[in-house]
RNA sequence: GGGCCUGUGGCGGAAUGGUAGACGCUGCGGACUUAAAAUCCGUUGUCCUUAGGACGUGGGGGUUCAAGUCCCCCCAGGCCCACCA
């Protein structure tokens, strides 16, 4: 072969080049084309992309290139979610600034991403650390406040004795603190939250309009609010004024309570039990239980009696006595919970542990009383109520209505609905974050925000990590102020955001990023919003993407231009997982220090023995990780984007296989050459279309119009796996069809210019390349999409399988325009046909034009 | 404990209820080459010695002329949430 190999590294950064220096993808606002708003999640910059940012962008640079084509008006940006503690992490390790770690891995990860060719407005860029970034969210942070959206109060947190700071739940693992492996207490301070509360309902019913979004992501979401229909109703404490308000789903079980049981926390357990002698070393121990998942798992429920006793309301003869135990948790309800342990499982291992009673009130179909005689576990199904009064004989549906009536009745209770949701907790004792543009007088500690002329309130550069916690909060002199109501002495809030913060509203930057005044104008919002497409990792199905919707809500209420639902289409992209390699002593290996030799896995080193094990998701400790840099250094950006959209459909799991990235590698090599070879026969053709063609080009035409239309309605269904096949089968027709004519050559041009058209969403350089080669000397990024004939969809013949009874026999050739009668014709006399009814009577023959043709006989 | 998803060749995966396995990877055979690489051609679900059959979409039932696809039950794997009353 004497073609000369494509030159991939060169051609890539020409197309590069070039695109930036036409400013293919700069767009504005025109009200003359419709915008298509494409959105992959901002990276966080840590330094070097990895496959998972590779698979993200190369999916958004489809659907950008492909709907540019289509004419849409195309913004597709990229950001940096720049705040956050790893750049602390690192800044403490290796004695480095956060911001000076962060702007450099910014520009290494801004390189990588040029060479990935995507079709960005890097003129949109946005950094969220930058001071331009986040003083519109203090504005917003401050807009909130005095529409009562964001408040302060104290609560319980996690507390790292040893680090000094608040961590979050993702941060305490097993109980302790990530980082310094010390027990998490729980500790009470003044915490600032987002009321995300308020818009439960909103948040819940505009999901059932979302029918672009995943239905995993929307149930995700829909359990998080967790929306529940119950009852609250109080049982006095016999001998005091108090009351203990209790809420519950399962009302119709109030005659089976025996028991009450109070959290921890709740202020009655003080209140009711905190002379009692052994109380402080219970509370002690309740908040020592873990917050893990297994931690929960294995706690076992401990209880305090009181010794109170609660009047059931809706039988003042039944006394039960009130407990408090670990299980309870106050932040759910009223925290207090009235015991039902024949009918709830966690009652039922209470009571057991205690020696409760376990009084049952529903009996399940078809059972006796004696099916509680030995009960191992609480009946929570339907039933029919028993021992329960005026309730007796219903079911449980009908014995919750008849309670609900009773409480509207007598007033003891009433119908209320609860979520799980709470309220956003946004303070964090952290350095790299936006601070909380709040200030506390000296004098009475009043709490005031900082006027919007005196933003940003800016982090201060000169800080220390010598010693555990905020540098924030022990710097000399920064946290001093004065108030801007009165002049006196104020202290500036030390805490700062949580950084879902700036990932909340983010894709509204993007639309007005030099906008100095405000974060955004209300034009670009108009014109831009919503996000059309946005794409990315599954693992922000709940917080990110639950936050960024209660930030539209709560940006409108304060009189900002924004949709309430910022994400119209939401696509979540599966991980990339590669096989995980070991040596002799189970250290894991990366992927590239091994290789293959006889078929055996062995030490590129060494050649030692290397066992496989499984193929897990990519991550840092496992090795299991292969370097994009490295794919796209060897093998080019076209090629790794080819890949990682081939194979796997984009909602699944991909695994990364070196044989993988080979054959995308080949393709890309093939599409070039039988380009340079066809070339002599393209570049005579004329422009007008011949009249008439070869059977063979007829075939070939329909090939190619069949892919433009089946490649676009893969592309929109986000099926990039099978538009690569179709792709792929174009080519393959493409290499099989020998011109021997002058029709013949056109049609083979009019194949290759679909085909490049067709791939450049997948392969923008080298379709780039093979269209100038082509003799065009516009930029293919700027022209439009192929066209398809609706006429050339169809071939003129059709062939089809028919069956005997139900059993594929023979396959027949017919005429596009054949009757069902004569398919039936042709079918029946078909010899293997024949063979097959065996002189058998048949019964009916059904015709599906274009599909099968069943014969039935017996 | 609750919810969701997935199960198809050696592998990744195709298949509006209508010829199961498109497209690719791997393997095997061949051509070209002094040789290799690259490339090209053929072949590649299982079983029966072949013609030709039989069997085949996790397992078991059902609906239908026809089921990978629809319905019921079960099994396995994965993900998310979780003492949420």
């Amino acid at each position: 072969m004497t073609t000369e190999r494509y030159n991939i590294k060169q051609t890539e950064e020409k197309w590069q080049k070039i695109w930036t220096e036409s400013k293919s993808f700069e767009v504005t606002e025109d009200a003359s084309k419709e915008k298509y708003y494409v959105l992959a999640m901002l990276p966080y910059p840590s330094g070097r992309i990895h496959v998972g940012h590779v698979r993200n962008y190369s999916l958004s640079d489809v659907v950008a290139r492909y709907k540019k084509a289509k004419g849409f008006n195309v913004l597709n940006p990229m950001g940096w979610d720049a705040l956050g503690l790893p750049a602390e992490n690192a800044a403490m390790q290796n004695n480095l600034h956060p911001k000076d770690w962060t702007y450099d891995n910014i520009a290494q990860m801004k390189a990588q991403l040029l060479s990935m060719g995507l079709a960005i407005d890097w003129s949109r860029e946005v950094a969220t650390c930058d001071p331009d970034y986040y003083k519109h969210e203090q504005k917003m942070f401050i807009d909130f406040y005095k529409k009562g959206l964001a408040y302060r109060k104290e609560s319980v947190v996690n507390w790292d004795p040893v680090e000094d700071t608040v961590l979050a739940n993702e941060q305490v693992v097993d109980g302790k603190g990530w980082r310094s492996g010390a027990p998490v207490e729980r500790r009470k301070l003044h915490q600032w939250f987002f009321k995300i509360t308020e818009y439960g309902d909103e948040l819940l019913e505009a999901l059932k309009t979302m029918d672009r979004w995943p239905d995993k992501v929307r149930i995700m979401q829909e359990n998080w609010i967790g929306k529940s229909k119950g009852v609250q109703l109080s049982f006095d404490v016999k001998n005091t004024d108090e009351k203990i308000d209790v809420y519950t789903t399962r009302h119709d079980t109030i005659f089976g309570v025996s028991f009450i049981v109070l959290a921890s926390d709740h202020p009655l357990s003080e209140k009711l039990a905190g002379d009692k002698e052994g109380f402080d070393d219970f509370i002690q121990q309740c908040q020592s239980t873990g917050t893990s998942e297994e931690a929960v798992e294995k706690a076992e429920k401990i209880g305090f009696d009181t010794g109170y006793k609660a009047i059931n309301p809706l039988n003042p003869d039944v006394e039960v006595p009130v407990l408090i135990a670990n299980y309870v948790l106050m932040g759910y309800g009223t925290g207090a919970v009235m015991g039902v342990p024949a009918h709830d499982q966690r009652d039922f291992e209470f009571a057991t542990k205690y020696k409760l009673e376990i009084p049952p009130v529903i009996l399940p179909e078809g059972e006796t009383e004696t099916f509680f005689e030995d009960q191992k576990e609480a009946y929570s199904g339907d039933g029919t109520l028993i021992n329960s009064y005026f309730i007796d004989g219903m079911n449980v549906s009908d014995a919750k209505k008849a309670i609900e009536d009773k409480m509207a009745e007598t007033k003891i209770g009433e119908v209320k609905t609860v979520f799980r949701l709470r309220d956003w907790g946004v303070s964090r004792q952290r350095y790299w974050g936006c601070p909380v543009p709040f200030v506390y007088r000296e004098s009475d500690g009043a709490c005031i925000p900082v006027p919007e002329d005196q933003l940003p309130v800016e982090l201060p550069d000169d800080i220390d990590y010598d010693a555990p916690g905020n540098p924030l909060d022990r710097h000399p002199t920064w946290k001093h102020t004065t108030c801007p109501e009165t002049g006196e002495p104020a202290i500036l809030e030390t805490d700062t955001c949580d950084t879902f913060f700036e990932s909340s509203w983010y894709f509204l930057r993007y639309l007005d990023p030099n906008n100095a005044e405000r974060g955004f104008s209300d034009e670009a919002s108009e014109y831009w919003m919503a996000v059309d497409q946005y794409i990315g990792g599954v693992e922000h199905a709940v917080l990110h993407l639950l936050y960024s919707r209660f930030f539209m809500r709560a940006l409108r209420d304060c009189g900002y231009k924004v949709p309430d639902e910022p994400f119209a289409g939401l696509f979540t992209q599966g991980m990339v997982t590669h096989q995980t390699f070991a040596d002799k002593d189970g250290n894991w290996l990366f992927p590239a220090d091994v290789t293959q030799k006889d078929g055996q896995y062995v030490t590129l080193k060494d050649g030692a023995p290397v066992t496989t094990g499984a193929v897990t998701k990519m991550s840092k400790s496992k090795k299991n990780v292969v370097d994009p840099q490295d794919i796209i250094d060897t093998y080019g950006a076209d090629a790794a984007r080819l890949f990682i959209l081939s194979d796997s459909p984009p909602d699944r799991d991909l695994e990364w296989s070196e044989a993988g990235i080979e054959g995308a590698w080949r393709f890309v090599n093939k599409l070039h050459r039988i380009t340079e070879e066809a070339l002599p026969n393209l570049c005579e053709v004329g422009t007008n279309q011949p009249s008439d063609f070869s059977e063979d080009a007829k075939k070939l035409r329909s090939t190619v119009h069949q892919s433009i239309k089946g490649v676009a309605d893969d592309i929109e269904a986000f099926h990039m796996n099978k538009a690569v096949a179709r792709i792929r089968e174009l080519s393959n027709a493409i290499t099989a069809f020998k011109p021997q004519d002058s029709a013949d050559s056109w049609a083979l041009r009019e194949a290759f210019e679909a085909l490049i058209k067709l791939f450049n969403p997948m392969m923008p350089h080298l379709a780039e390349e093979l269209w100038q080669s082509l003799g065009h000397d516009t930029i293919l990024a700027d022209s439009p999409w192929p066209s398809y004939n609706e006429k050339l969809l169809a071939a003129d013949t059709v062939t089809i399988g028919v069956q005997v009874n139900g059993k594929v026999r023979a396959t027949i050739s017919h005429d596009a325009s054949a009757s069902k009668e004569d398919i039936e014709k042709i079918a029946i006399n078909d010899p293997a046909i024949q063979k097959a009814i065996d002189g058998k009577d048949i019964k009916k023959t059904i015709v599906v034009p274009g599909r099968i043709v069943n014969v039935v006989a017996a």
